[in-house]
DNA sequence: GTCTATACTTGGATAGAC
DNA sequence: GTCTATCCAAGTATAGAC
């Protein structure tokens, strides 16, 4: 039940002045996106999503189940993006240095691009919505197994059952959410900003004392 | 303007069977906080608190200006009791391990007691709601200014512009919530039990090292 | 103070024309 | 595929009786 709707498209032509049937999926995908990012969860509606997109609510449940499924496809969108631009990247730190600098990269792309607050707005809403719950919470578990395993690479192996990589990563990521959730409550990046600031001062230290400095 | 809903009672009789103007008041807030607790933010209505507190929708909208009115109260009356109960013993802890099994105490008994997630509730929900977010925002600061406080005694001053001890609270405020909201998106506490359980082993080991054990 | 009844608004979802 | 029109449920808030 609750599968995602995926209509076939029997003819590909975009036809005159108007656009494809994917080109309104598409459309619709952005539109829930940006009124997530810019009105929040509370406000994302069939009919807030459907004016910015520019087409009527009933193209919206035409191409989707209904709001949660696609808010679902969001959710997807932005998660295969992430994880395709970090995976490498976070797999391959090697210094607190260097996993602190790109932590802080990818905390500043988040940001702006507006994808850390997609993932805070669902996780924090789909509790209440019923179908949707599970599959963000398989999204954020990808997520922490990805830095999961990045973790390994800093923690000494007499020190793994005490500082457990796992645990660390869900710590990590609850950090993320954490701070993206009260950067919008004070609308201040400042806060956001010191703690990695400090942050990547503490993980440059580290990697000098480490030695493996680069 | 917005100005807090404080219904002068002229008489305190408790008159026979129906209670109090304050009972109904006191019931509302008990209930608005128990609706945000297993509801969440986005099912705590006026139809749903006032069903749960044995009363109807308009007295709620008597006793307070609104429902955003009305969650402010919520958000003062968990404020004030966890301020009470917690600012001596932070400000009291000298030790690492002292302070990590301090914070584990206040995290288990905020989980169970459902006051932690009664403010993420509000963090997350507040930023929709016009008059609300400026005074959430202010409820959170003063909680980071004490365990700002606290982070003071635990950071050498030599390191205290690099290791800010704003920034700290920030951090770890920041953590608290998000370890909460991921918590409720796989309603499994393990996660949560499990960074408090490595953080503590870590504040025992830099509790000795730092030589004042006790 | 508290109630019932009601006015008004917004959101989800479908029917049926094109 | 996309639209307009419409139905229904749920929410806020108020009026007026008691």
């Amino acid at each position: 039940m609750t599968a995602r709707t995926t209509p076939a498209h029997g003819s590909t032509a975009t036809r005159g002045s108007n656009r494809s049937g994917v080109a309104t999926r598409t459309a619709l995908v952005e539109a829930a996106r940006r009124t997530l990012v810019e009105d929040g969860f509370a406000r994302t509606s069939a009919r807030s999503v459907a004016a910015r997109a520019g087409c009527s609510q009933a193209s919206l449940f035409y191409h989707f189940d209904g709001v949660p499924d696609l808010l679902l496809a969001v959710l997807d969108e932005v998660s295969d993006r992430r994880m395709a631009a970090y995976r490498e990247p976070l797999l391959a730190a090697r210094t607190p240095g260097q996993l602190t600098r790109l932590a802080r990269r990818i905390a500043a792309a988040d940001i702006a691009s507006g994808d850390l607050r997609v993932l805070v707005e669902l996780v924090a809403g789909a509790p209440t919505v019923p179908g949707l719950k599970a599959q963000v919470a398989e999204r954020i578990a990808r997520w922490e197994e990805l830095v999961s395993q990045a973790a390994e690479h800093f923690i000494p192996r007499p020190l793994r059952s005490t500082v457990r990589p796992a645990v660390v990563a869900h710590a990590v990521v609850a950090g993320f959410l954490g701070l993206e959730l009260l950067r919008d409550l004070r609308d201040d990046d400042a806060g956001t900003e010191d703690v990695l600031e400090d942050l990547e001062q503490v993980g440059r230290v580290a990697g000098a004392i480490a030695g493996g400095a680069r």
